[in-house]
Order: C-alpha cells, then structure tokens, then sequence
DNA sequence: GCCATTTACGTAATCGTTTACGTTTCATAA
DNA sequence: TTATGAAACGTAAACGATTACGTAAATGGC
C-alpha cells in the first residue's frame, strides 16, 4: 500500500494541509473536534509522514550519524547499540560508518553527513582522533573516548581508565604480587596512558618501584602479546603478575603462560581491560576492568540529544563514566 | 561554512539551475565549455547535493535499511560491515536497525523505513524470520538467512549449512572418532537443522548409526552448554567427539570438559562452527567451520544494488554461499 | 541563403511538508 | 446591537532539487 499525502488527508476530510499538519505537530489551533475527526482519518489510512519532505522545510532529519572505526570490533558496537536503544524511541535513525583502515574515507563521510543533514554526530574514537574539519559545520557533535587533549572545544564521553589501571594493579599487589608486568598498547593515547598512570599510581601508593622493563609496549595483537611474554621470560626478567591495557593483549599473555607451563593464578595472575564477552569464556576465565559501554554510549545520546532538541549545550566538557573490577579465574 | 543551494550557483554563474542540475547529473544538454564553468564553481564553492531535496523529488534516499538482531554480535555486525563496504562507495549510507529482545520495536522500525523512504532492505534473520508486511512496501528487500521457509517470495543469501555440518562431522570421523555428541541450538530453524543434515549425512556415508542419545537440544548460551556435557558424562554415555552447531556452544562444552580433566583433543576432540574471532584465541584454539560473513554481507549487497538501480530482480531465489574447514587445536 | 535539425539553454511546475499571514467565526462585553 | 479580541481555519509561499516543455541558437545540407 502507498503512502498517503497530507493533501490527500485534507481534502478526505474537507480541510487544508495546514490543518492537518497543524495536528500531526499538535501546534495548537484547532478545536477538539476537528483533532479527532483528522486523528482518526490519519489513522485509518495509516498515514506516515514524508521524513523528505518534512526534512526540506524544517532542515531536521530526525537522524544522527555514529562515526566509529570498526562495528565488528564489540566494543564500539556496543556502544553504538547503548546510543540507538536511547535515540531510536525519540524518533532519531542511526546512520553507522566505519571508518576502518580507509584515510580518505574519512572526506567521504564528512561530505555525506553535510549532504544528508544529520542532526548530529557521536564520534567514537579508536584508531584515530576526531577530524578538526567535523567540528566546522556547526552541528553538534559528541565524542566517545579522547585520544589526544583536543582542548575544551569538544563534549567527551570516557571511561576512568585512571582508576581502572589503579584497580587491577591495587587488586594484584593486594594479592601479594611483588612483580607485575604491564603489556600496553604501543601507541600514545589518553586512554593507555592513563591505565598506565594508575598502574603507576597504586605502585607508589604501596611504595613500590616503577621498573621500566616491567612495561612491555606492543601493538594491539593478540600474537604479539604472545610473543611479548615469551620474551620476557626469555630475558629471565621475574614477575608474577600482568596487567594487560585490553583483555585482547591478555589473551595472548595467557596463551604464552599455558604454553611454558606457567600456572594461572598460581604462578602467575593475569588481568586485562574491557571485559569484553569472551573475557568470561576464555579459561580460565579472565578477571579484568569492566568498561561500562551501556553507560558511554548512553550519556553520549543524552548529551547529543539535549543539545539537539533544547539546545542544551553541555555543560561540562568531559564526562567520566566509572569501570568496575570483575574478578575472575585469572587473579586470587 | 554553511551550504549552497543549486540556485545560488546558477545566479553566480548567470544560468539556470536547470542547467546546473544536469551537470550535476550528467545528463546531457550542454556544451563542453559551460560543463566546465559550472564544474569549477561547484568545485570552487564545495557544493554538496541536498539529498533530502533531491530525494523528495526523485523518491531515492540513496540510503538502504540493515535489520539486525543485535549489532553487538561480531556474526551479524560482520555482515552488516561488508555491507556497508559494498554500498558506501556506491554512494549509499546505511541505516542500522537492531531488533533485539523488543517485539513490537518490528513494528515501529517498519514505520520508520517506510516514512524515511529507503530504497531497500537488507534483513538478516537470527532469532526470528522476517516479518511478512516487510514484503508489502514494494521496496527491494534481500535476506540473509532463512529461519523458516518462506517459499519463493524472497530473495535469500545463506551459508552452506549442510555441508558444513558435513565438513566438520567428515573430519571427526576421518579423525578415528567413533561417537560424535552434536550439541545444537535447539530451536527449529533451517541452519541449525541443515547443519544436523549435514551430520547424519556424513554419519551414514560412513555406515555409522544416528544415534539419538548423541544429539542434545539446548538453549543459545554457553553455560547451558556447558551444563549439558557435564549431564551428557553423569549419565555415562560415551563420546569422543563434539560438534557444536555454534562456536558459542563449543566454547562451553570445551569449559565442561577441562574441568572433568578431559583432554582436547587427545581424549575427546571439539569442532563448532561461525568461525568468530574468538575462537582462534581459546585455549586450546577451537577447530571450527568457517562461515564466509564478508560473502554473506557482499552478495546481499550487490543484489540488493543490482535491484535498486538496474530493476534486476535477482535470478535465483536462494545464493547459497560456501563454508570452510578451520582445523585447529581441538582436532587432531 | 534558406530550411530543417539538432543542440543548448531557460521557464515553471512539481515533490510533500511547514508556517507566516490573512480571513472568518464566535463568544463576550459595552 | 456592535465593537473587540481570541480562536479556528485557509491561502500560498517557501524549502532545494529535477524535469517536461518551450524557445533560441547553432549546425548542416542543398
């Protein structure tokens, strides 16, 4: 069945467009009487309004695009899913786009969002930063995750890496590790960094020493954790613990471990970051920081959604959401 | 920098925006020479098309609806990425829609595609079939999936259930294995049922009896799996082998049997089936059938493309895409 | 040079809404 | 009764593109 047209409701009912139109968007003039009488002709014919049309004159789309590196990556999906469950009741569509691997991708989404008119932008940040150029185009937009101080321009939404990094460590020096090895992402962003000063932080705080070849910096590759731990114990360099920036890395810590015959949790005791699902299926099962992805995501889309539809401009430039520790098979 | 509008560059220019437009699209009906005039000042003035405009006029958003069930499951977002790969490029964004857990959420999404005018639907079933009004709107709608059958309504990609099921039970046998438990999903839905098909084939290729006691019916979820082989042992019923219909499933039964000191493979060998990514970073890593989610999502695609802009209506109904054997660790 | 085509462009209607502005209706007060 | 104001509704112009149709200019053939 084809849609119907405001035109056509309005002469079914003998009166004009702008009566009809007035009722779909309760504006107000109109008697009682004639909201039911157009209400339940709407109804009758299933009317669905033009969201082109509608979108042409009021320059609104009633859609937001989520930018984000990878949607087969959990963790941005995740996020992604927290942000349609919120918007997605209050009438806003999500357009995805990944941004993975392609550099120049990038000017093709930004071209596309101008030209489509979303009514606003979430950025979750992976790979890469958030593109200045976004900002331009005075349309608001939110970020996820900060990974380089891009100042007080833009609303960030993050997890408390800090306190997650002090967590896991505080967990395993209270659990009497002497030694514990930090496997971390290479690469300088805000987040590793940050675990990594809350490593250092409940280090201190327990007066104990930051030894450097105590952190281990590789890239985000399981194989590559792997190797790194066999290499370590190569080296015969002593730990008896490791916290690993992302339950990916400790996977792969894991996988080396069982293959020297090293003893999870006996010899050695093991925590990552994420919590990601599989985290509760490896074995044994990892203990790690919860990142609270519901959270994130849905505190982007109030953020967005208050500055889109009350032109709320956030108030406080960083919000951050709280990690949780889970304790596991993996940790005493 | 706010947008221009066709008109305004025409005035610049000192043409009609009649002419502008077909420049825009190619369609001929100008010379060389104002072709490039009109190609600089669009360059020059980084113009960008209005697509709610142009799609209010020409009844195209350049734009195609993915149904899902959950965005967060690495299976269906793989897809849906591969989709988007496709599409992109061609100049179409996509629009996600998760239908998880809510069952009236079918009925408001259905709304919205047909309000915002997509120019097709890509639906990939998981925990229910698509709905039948989805059909009713006229516009392109391709399947990923079957769950039940629909007859030869539709058009549907889906994965060589069958064989794979053959595939992973072939190797058991041919593996010296003489008592193969199937742990399945157990609700009736084609994939699930075809991969079963699979496996008695294979079984009675070899002249090996189905055994009913051998094949357990259990809900989606890894404790439950787990749950189950642990019955499967108190019950003394003897196996040397499991062929889980997921790798989910697989993951649980391969906890059940480490915790009975079981050993994979050398006491009992483990084959699931998605191939997803975790699967290759459990311990031991997990042998499994490979299921092609890029294929799966491009082929989607491209008919779905070819239907859109050239009216092909796709040959045969049904696409059916191949699996692959991903020999690992719990199979010797 | 003249007529017939073809080419190049302009004019204006159209898509389905919203909304400023104008008009009618009606209740109320003087 | 009549003036007044509010309430209810209609008219028509936008929003930014596409496109059928008309017209002027260029081209070609004789």
């Amino acid at each position: 069945m084809v849609n119907m047209t405001i035109k056509e409701i309005a002469e079914i009912l003998g009166v004009s467009t702008a009566t009809v139109s007035r009722v779909l968007n309760k504006s107000g003039g109109y008697s009682d009487k004639t909201e039911k009488r157009v209400l339940s002709v709407l109804e009758k014919y299933n009317y669905q309004t033009n969201v082109m049309a509608k979108g042409l004159r009021t320059k609104s789309t009633k859609s937001v695009a989520v930018i984000l590196p990878d949607m087969a990556n959990e963790y941005f999906a995740k996020i992604a899913l927290a942000i349609e469950n919120y918007l997605m009741p209050k009438g806003y569509s999500i357009n995805i786009y990944n941004t993975s691997a392609d550099i120049n991708k990038e000017q093709v989404i930004l071209r596309d969002l101008q030209s489509r008119g979303v009514d606003g932008i979430i950025y979750i940040s992976g790979d890469q930063g958030l593109p200045n150029e976004s900002l331009k185009h005075n349309i608001p937009v939110v970020c996820v995750n900060q990974l380089e101080d891009l100042g007080q321009e833009v609303t960030v939404i993050e997890s408390d890496n800090n306190h997650g990094g002090y967590l896991a460590t505080d967990l395993l020096l209270k659990n009497g590790c002497q030694n514990i090895l930090l496997l971390r992402d290479e690469r300088h962003i805000i987040p590793v960094d940050e675990r990594q000063k809350g490593y250092e932080k409940a280090l201190k705080e327990n007066h104990k020493p930051v030894k450097d070849d105590l952190i281990r910096r590789i890239s985000f590759d399981v194989t590559e954790a792997q190797r790194s731990i066999e290499e370590v114990i190569k080296e015969g360099i002593m730990f008896d613990a490791v916290f690993a920036s992302s339950d990916l890395l400790a996977i792969g810590a894991l996988k080396a471990l069982q293959k020297k015959e090293l003893k999870v949790p006996n010899d050695v005791q093991v925590i990552g970051f994420d919590n990601v699902t599989f985290s509760m299926y490896s074995n044994p099962s990892l203990s790690t920081i919860h990142q609270d992805t519901q959270e994130l995501g849905t505190q982007a889309a109030k953020y967005l959604f208050d500055w889109m539809e009350k032109s709320i401009l956030p108030s406080h430039s960083r919000t951050v959401i709280p990690v949780g520790l889970v304790k596991r098979e993996t940790t005493k």
